[in-house]
DNA sequence: AGCTGGTTGTG
DNA sequence: ACAACCAGC
């Protein structure tokens, strides 16, 4: 039984469901609740999601308060302010959720060596241990394998063998059973939220803004509750955008609101939310893939594409981000990802497609602009999804798979709702033509209002000149590679 | 979880 | 005319 343990709170923001906290409130005598504000992390962090961290980490400590303690919250490089506080509440052991992005990995790498000095400063060499769990995803990487122990390189093969990987217990069943609730620390009153490197909630930016997402794990169960109850109509209506009807877990899921394993438990047998669950294994596949070959992060599956020959326009990229391309569908993506933080599935393909096949720029300059912006932007999945449209990752999109973006949108936005709803200025412009302004008759164009190359832009590129353009340059590097 | 341009089939 | 289908990218 350990005396004291810090459980430090990363992507995994609950109390129920939790391995790492389960563990320590049954080892410890008392433990101590510890998120650490990273500037190297919130740096890159959009308005939105930091807006939406602020709300989870005060249902946090509400929650936490509920239990007799509050949470510590403190700003700093980890691997210096983890042991730190450590050394001031006297804990002897450190209870974590693992992350399985590249960076993540580093930093935990960074917090063991930073015990191991603390353990050989104030332990007398006695170790300081660090548990890490997997609470974040349903199976932990490298438990689902190929029978020569590699990961999948193709989803289909992985979905099968995920599905019917029995799920390792979360909880370390030796832990004490007469000994479940420790007891939670709070700060001492004379520094509410400690020392130093401390920092408030209200120090977070974004803080009194309004969330895309209520704080917290009990609200995160009410929203999976809502995606169970519109499970049925899930797979006949998930790529409309126009339509409400995706499960909306993204963000819960990325926080750690909620656990994907409950997830899992309340989707798998209700009618229609297997094709959810599916979901759930690409996204533990992305994980998997990601720990094996933390390059992915960078660089193509296949070393020819490194040589891929973008056109990396800085203006047109700036169109895009802006929602200023003059492709209706892409611009109401944009534009919704710029002012929620958030996008549907089906855009987000829509518009990745057009700013790697259409416009050829780099997709990591779009993944990094995703990353940033996304409420939900997590490495891991970012990464894989990029990668799949880009036709450079591990059983991605084919090269010559190109969307058009005005096919994609008469399909999937039939009545144009989504689009009107993100670009006014089209507003008025009649369901036959709100997807291709610039190929309406003047005269309608007219009564709507719309001034061309004025209210609205005309297309930045033609989509069928692009489409041969990304052909040509893909083949070119397919053939020499 | 494609699109395009062609051919064949239908009225 | 306009589906339906197919190959090739």
């Amino acid at each position: 039984m350990n005396d004291h343990g810090v459980v430090w709170f990363r992507k995994d923001l609950r109390l129920i469901d939790n391995p790492a906290w389960d563990t320590a409130v049954g080892a410890c005598r008392r433990v101590t609740a510890l998120f650490v504000v990273d500037p190297a992390v919130m740096d890159l962090a959009g308005p939105h999601r930091r807006t939406q961290l602020a709300a989870h980490l005060r249902a946090l400590d509400e929650d936490l308060q509920a239990l007799g303690g509050r949470l510590r919250l403190r700003s700093g490089d980890p691997a210096t302010v983890v042991p730190q506080v450590m050394e001031e509440a006297g804990a002897d052991a450190l209870y974590a959720n693992a992350d399985a992005a590249p960076g993540s990995r580093r930093r935990d790498q960074r917090v063991f060596r930073a015990l191991d000095s603390l353990a050989a400063r104030t332990h007398g060499d006695q170790p300081v241990p660090f548990h890490t769990f997997w609470g974040t995803l349903v199976v932990p990487p490298r438990s689902v394998t190929t029978a020569k122990g590699d990961v999948s390189q193709v989803f289909t093969p992985f979905y099968k063998r995920w599905r019917d990987t029995p799920w390792d217990p979360w909880v370390d069943q030796r832990t004490d059973p007469d000994r479940s609730v420790a007891e939670v620390t709070r700060p001492p009153a004379s520094a509410a939220w400690g020392t130093g490197t401390t920092t408030t909630l209200g120090d977070l930016p974004g803080s009194g803004d309004d969330p895309h997402h209520s704080g917290g794990s009990r609200a995160a169960l009410g929203r999976l509750d809502a995606a169970v109850q519109r499970a049925a109509r899930y797979s006949d209506e998930r790529d409309r955008p126009d339509l409400a009807s995706t499960s909306e877990l993204s963000v819960d899921l990325h926080f750690g609101t909620l656990s994907p394993r409950r997830a899992a438990v309340a989707l798998r047998d209700v009618p229609g939310g297997a094709a959810i669950v599916r979901q759930l294994a690409w996204r533990d596949w992305y994980a998997h893939l990601l720990w094996e070959h933390p390059r992915l992060t960078r660089h193509p599956m296949r070393p020819a594409y490194e040589a891929l020959q973008w056109q990396n326009d800085n203006e047109e990229f700036e169109a895009w981000c802006a929602g200023t391309t003059g492709y209706p569908i892409v611009d109401a993506g944009m534009r919704q990802l710029a002012a929620t933080g958030w996008m549907h599935n089906r855009v987000r393909m829509i518009v990745a497609s057009f700013l790697v096949k259409d416009l050829l720029v780099d997709w990591r300059w779009g993944e990094a602009h995703f990353r940033r912006l996304l409420v939900d932007g997590d490495t891991t999945q970012n990464v894989g999804n990029w990668q799949w449209v880009a036709g450079t990752g591990p059983d991605a999109a084919p090269y010559f798979r190109i969307f058009n973006p005005t096919t994609q949108a008469k399909k999937f936005d039939p009545d144009g709702d989504f689009v009107r709803s993100w670009v006014p200025e089209l507003v008025n412009l009649p369901r036959a033509w709100i997807h291709e302004p610039g190929a309406a008759p003047d005269r309608v164009l007219a009564e709507a209002g719309v001034e061309l190359g004025t209210h609205y832009p005309r297309p930045i590129v033609d989509h069928g000149d692009a489409r041969q353009r990304t052909l040509a340059v893909y083949q070119h590097t397919r053939e020499r590679g």
